[in-house]
DNA sequence: CTGAAAGCGCTTACAG
DNA sequence: CTGAAAGCGCTTACAG
């Protein structure tokens, strides 16, 4: 039943040379790369061909130190049915440079407690070891990455992580400049106060912010004065800064953390008079995940757009450029990887932002 | 800078054992599992996670063992941005198995040549091997399917797949059955003349039409005279098939092979006067993949629905079957495993089927 | 120009 | 109950 297969040995000993000789002219690129003569290479060819040999890649792999394995560890199921997938369009970036950079692409799917969260750590072994390195996805939880960097284990994350001690590399949507951008396209149309809605105070929402300021800042403006912060919880908070930003403070542009923000928003400032984009200017600083807001909504918000394929080709980018440096002989130069990568956001430019309306315009009654 | 990965060798050092009895502990299925004293296994599990060991899966294939690596080749992107891909369910069907029976799953995005078309034999190396076994998605060359056979590779075919000369496991949707039962119902519904219209003449449509050969059969009629077969090919054949089915022969039912077939001999239909249910019975013998029809006409379509996130399940479960014979001691019992699963079929209801009309009704012209 | 040899990190008979 | 050793099939310095 176990038929063998053919080695390099098999084949030496068929083509009358010895084993690494057959390893050498399969192995062209390899450094010292010896001149052997035509006739003892068509001679070796000859057997290969007819004893149908192939190599083991494991063997090979072995050999060789590295095994070509680009780990990727999602949190989740890599694999869903519903389409709106936050990790999928950085899967789709991941395998196609997977296949440009050739490597093949590890699922950790065992390393999933059966509970649908995922840990590095089995029995509290770094499972990810099995692969060169990883990109990790949607990994909360910071002791683990912490304890990934201390290992040396080359990872990078998708998302940006900030974890106290340790440089985690990284890939991640600019944010601030996206933020930036907007804020001046606002203070040009007129908006000299902007709400920013959001829910969570996690590290894009912090960058948004900064964006937010820094746009302000360089438009020659006080952003005390500017910029209005609000973070809300269930519907009642939404409904509470709506009143305070539109009606109290007179804010003219509100800018939300995602979209269901944004219509949760609108419907709260549409029952107090406020609709967009002619009494106030609205956006959301995130994209559309799934069907979570009706399509009508949808299609007239404007949006900042998360690069996800892009931030997945970079991570494997990122990845390949660490490798390079763990496997490198000595002899090279010893360079170092910028261990971040930021890429830039793009926008949906939607219906929902306009001119700032005057005083007067804002207060008079919609015909 | 190198930092090697820890070995068995240092964890044995570190626990004050053998490398061997390391790896003993780690492989508690084999032959010889001689009782390790508790004390050592847990020193030994100690060094294991101090050191940060994790196996090195290439040397674990070499030498014999498995690695617990689920391949998957999918020919063609696993991630696609666009939604209608084909094999998205059955991964989803995968990767749900693989956390299930403790598998990583490793895509071979290597063997990408660059084109788009993938092969399992990079410069005529097998490189599934690096997986303990693999699934096989939508690959078309048999002759690869043959090699893989010859070289004992244990891997599943997901769809049906006839090799001359081997016998190729296989997991795919019982189109037969789920043809035979619309078959039946068609009968009962009154109808005798069944126009069975079809593109490609592939495993899937032979089965189809088995089916509804079967049907025919099992309800007492000949089915020379119920069962017409059409293959088509561009628009005009699709308007002549249409002709002749319904205008000619009296065709009252017509199963086409897949929604895109059916949206179009509809049109035809209609142009002739003939519309579903009334004039005569539509149904698809496949489902929707992507937006290839316009919803309202798939709204109304009768079709049948391929188990696809099934189909990968039962191909994970097929497979490490298969891996279980293989990496199985000769003690046990050899049991066999059936080497194909046919997963039953369902059915989207649609309205496009109803009872078949009277010659009267049939001639009359529609109000 | 070619070969002998070490070694990659494991598994698994085989000895004690 | 544990260890020494062979061997899986390669790559790659190192000798000739």
């Amino acid at each position: 039943m176990k038929k063998r297969r053919p080695t390099q040995a098999d084949v030496a000993l068929a083509a009358g040379v010895s084993q690494a000789t057959v390893s050498l002219i399969l192995n062209p690129q390899a450094k010292e790369s010896p001149n052997i003569s035509d006739e003892t290479r068509e001679r070796v060819r000859t057997a290969i061909r007819e004893l149908g040999y192939v190599v083991n890649p494991a063997a090979r792999s072995l050999a060789g130190g590295r095994n070509r394995l680009l780990g990727v560890f999602v949190n989740g199921a890599a694999f869903a049915l519903d389409r709106g997938s936050f990790y999928h369009p950085m899967l789709v970036g991941i395998e196609e440079e997977c296949i440009r950079l050739d490597y093949d692409m590890l699922l950790f799917t065992r390393s999933d407690g059966g509970n649908g969260r995922r840990s590095a750590y089995r029995h509290g072994v770094n499972h990810l070891r099995v692969a060169d390195g990883s990109i990790l996805l949607g990994i909360e939880n910071k002791e683990e990455l912490a304890q990934l960097s201390a290992e040396g284990y080359p990872f990078v994350f998708i998302g940006k992580r900030v974890v106290p001690g340790w440089d985690i590399h990284y890939v991640a949507a600019d944010y601030s400049a996206g933020m930036e951008d907007t804020t001046r396209e606002l203070l040009q149309l007129g908006h000299r106060k902007i709400g920013y809605v959001y829910y969570r105070n996690n590290q894009a929402t912090i960058d948004r912010e900064i964006g937010i300021r820094e746009g302000i800042r360089k438009h020659n403006l006080l952003d005390e004065e500017v910029c209005l912060p609000r973070s809300v919880s269930d519907r009642e908070s939404i409904r509470v800064a709506a009143i305070e930003l539109l009606e109290r403070t007179g804010a003219t542009a509100i800018v939300t953390e995602e979209p269901g923000l944004a219509y949760a928003f609108a419907q709260e400032a549409e029952r107090l008079g406020f609709t967009a984009p002619h009494r106030y200017s609205l956006m959301a600083a995130g994209d559309h995940l799934a069907d979570t807001v009706p399509a009508s909504f949808a299609e007239t918000l404007r949006t900042l757009l998360i690069p996800r394929v892009e931030m997945g080709r970079q991570a494997a980018r990122l990845l390949n450029s660490l490798l390079g440096l763990e496997f490198q002989d000595p002899l090279s130069t010893t360079l170092s990887v910028e261990p971040h990568v930021i890429v830039p956001v793009s926008f949906y430019p939607g219906l929902s932002v306009g001119e700032a309306p005057t005083p007067t315009s804002a207060r008079r009654i919609p015909t």
